[in-house]
RNA sequence: GGAGAGUUGGCAGAGUGGUCGAAUGCGGCGGUCUUGAAAACCGUUGUACCGUGAGGUACCGGGGGUUCGAAUCCCUCACUCUCCGCCA
């Protein structure tokens, strides 16, 4: 969530921000400093009584041990008052930062500048496009792919578990393992560390990279535990520095890992679901990196090139999208998709979100840096796919088919071990 | 799942109702000494909020309670450890 200290010094640059996107802030901002306002007095005032009755404790104590039981009775009658005070004003102090909090998060990240203003896809900016895609006559799309190769079967997942819950196959499970392998080793030499984190998060973990409450509903939860089944690795990645301190040695920090994501997709049926273009459980390696504020959009570009290289190495025809404010999510300043042509479905499917948070996460996740003047900052989080499988396999597949079947690229096939799928 | 023991500052570890934001040690930072370093010695060293400032307030796993006063007593939840049970 945006710094309460921003919003107050920086009101007019954050709503000029925020009036990107397609709900106006302005009026919920000048109500969050209202409130500020409001709790700064109150938050006054308890001082001043506890204060007051830290001496009239300490008093209390003093006079029993000097026996004059007497004075002390009639400081403590004095007290009774004192207490009643703090406590009603302790409890509306709490409410008055409950709803500063209330109101917080349902304000979204403020836009970049470079942020292009529209309201849905369409409107996002292409920056790069790697060329045309290739034709191919008749091009068979993925799911048929799937069955005449028995790749993966979405049947047999739906028996198992409910629709969008694919099962792979043979070649196609082999194929899951090559690029998941293939990622976290190109993520590795590109300098950042695996961890392989819980695929559980509990709601504290959910809140502070922002999926909740903004996506409540959208995560599978526990029944018996609090728990919540993780839309991405993002997730309980970029948790594991919560509550941190750094230095600024320590950036960036880059972390990389595979997990399996699992997303409701609730209001989503209908449109765009077939075959592996929208599933409910898929695989992702995904790339975090925790940055020094001034560096974070020079990152993002890093983090962007990086992704590129995988998607040309696979050879795929892909493009680079800056998404537009009303498609950028909650929590981004700014969000590039990398984008992958179908040839079959002929269609671009969006393969990777890159994102810089900027300290919208950090604000939540409490994750700071000790400057020159050993002041604490919020460090700027982002992070990447790199990549999610089911449309890099559904590209893949459609992309290369030939009369003798499916084409593995050349980076893959020592992970594959085969050269094509016939 | 059952029984028990714990959770204190960067780490280790005292503290069982008032003088405790918290001893002590280690580590970190600054200094003295030294050609340099080590050792030794001296000082300093948590986070957040309120206040222009002096200063004040809160925080000893989370939440609640008892009390004039809680790190210390009670309740509850989470986590860690030990033993038993079950199990990959």
């Amino acid at each position: 969530m945006l710094q309460l200290s921003d919003i107050r010094n920086n009101t007019e640059e954050l709503k000029k921000r925020l009036a990107k996107r397609s709900e106006d802030f302005a009026d919920k901002l000048d109500s969050v400093i209202a409130l500020d306002d409001a709790r700064k007095e109150a938050q006054h005032r308890l001082n001043e009584l506890q204060s007051d009755m830290n001496s009239k404790s300490k008093s209390i104590g003093d006079l029993y041990k000097e026996g004059k039981t007497k004075e002390a009775e009639s400081i403590k009658n004095e007290t009774t008052k004192l207490k009643e005070s703090i406590k009603e004003i302790d409890s509306s102090l709490s409410k008055t930062e409950e709803e500063i909090r209330d109101l917080l998060v349902t304000i979204p990240n403020a836009p970049h500048e470079s942020v292009p203003k529209g309201n849905t896809d369409q409107d996002n900016e292409i920056i790069k496009k790697s060329g045309e895609p290739r034709e191919i006559n008749n091009a068979v799309p993925h799911w048929d792919l799937a069955d005449k190769y028995k790749l993966f079967d979405l049947d047999l997942g739906s028996k198992l578990t409910g629709a969008g819950f694919p099962v792979y196959l043979e070649k196609g499970a082999k194929l899951q393992r090559a690029l998941i392998n293939w990622f976290l080793d190109s993520a590795i030499e590109a300098g950042y560390t695996e961890v392989i984190p819980p695929l559980l998060v509990n709601g504290e973990t959910a809140f502070a990279t922002g999926q909740l409450p903004d996506k409540e509903g959208q995560m599978y939860e526990m029944k018996e535990d609090p728990f919540y089944l993780i839309p991405t690795a993002e997730v309980p990645i970029t948790n594991l520095y919560r509550d941190r301190i750094l230095v600024e040695e320590d950036f960036p920090v880059k972390m990389v890992g595979y997990t399996p994501c699992f997303r409701r997709e609730a209001g989503s049926y209908g449109k765009d679901v077939r075959g592996l273009n929208r599933v409910h459980q898929f695989d992702k390696v995904e790339i975090v990196q925790i940055q020094h504020p001034d560096k974070s959009y020079a990152t993002l570009d890093e983090m962007v090139s990086y992704v590129e290289g995988l998607v040309s190495k696979l050879g795929l025809t892909y493009r680079i999208a800056r998404l537009c404010s009303g498609d950028l999510g909650f929590t981004s300043a700014l969000t590039y998709d990398m984008e992958v042509y179908s040839v079959a479905q002929e269609k671009w499917l969006e393969v990777s979100s890159i994102s810089n948070f900027e300290a919208f996460q950090s604000n939540r996740l409490k994750l700071r840096y000790k400057n020159r003047d050993k002041k604490n900052i919020l460090a700027h989080t982002l992070n990447g796919s790199a990549i999610a499988l089911p449309r890099i396999v559904a590209a893949l597949l459609e992309n290369n088919q030939t009369d003798q079947g499916i084409i593995i690229p050349e980076v893959l096939q020592p992970y594959t071990g085969f050269k094509t799928i016939s």
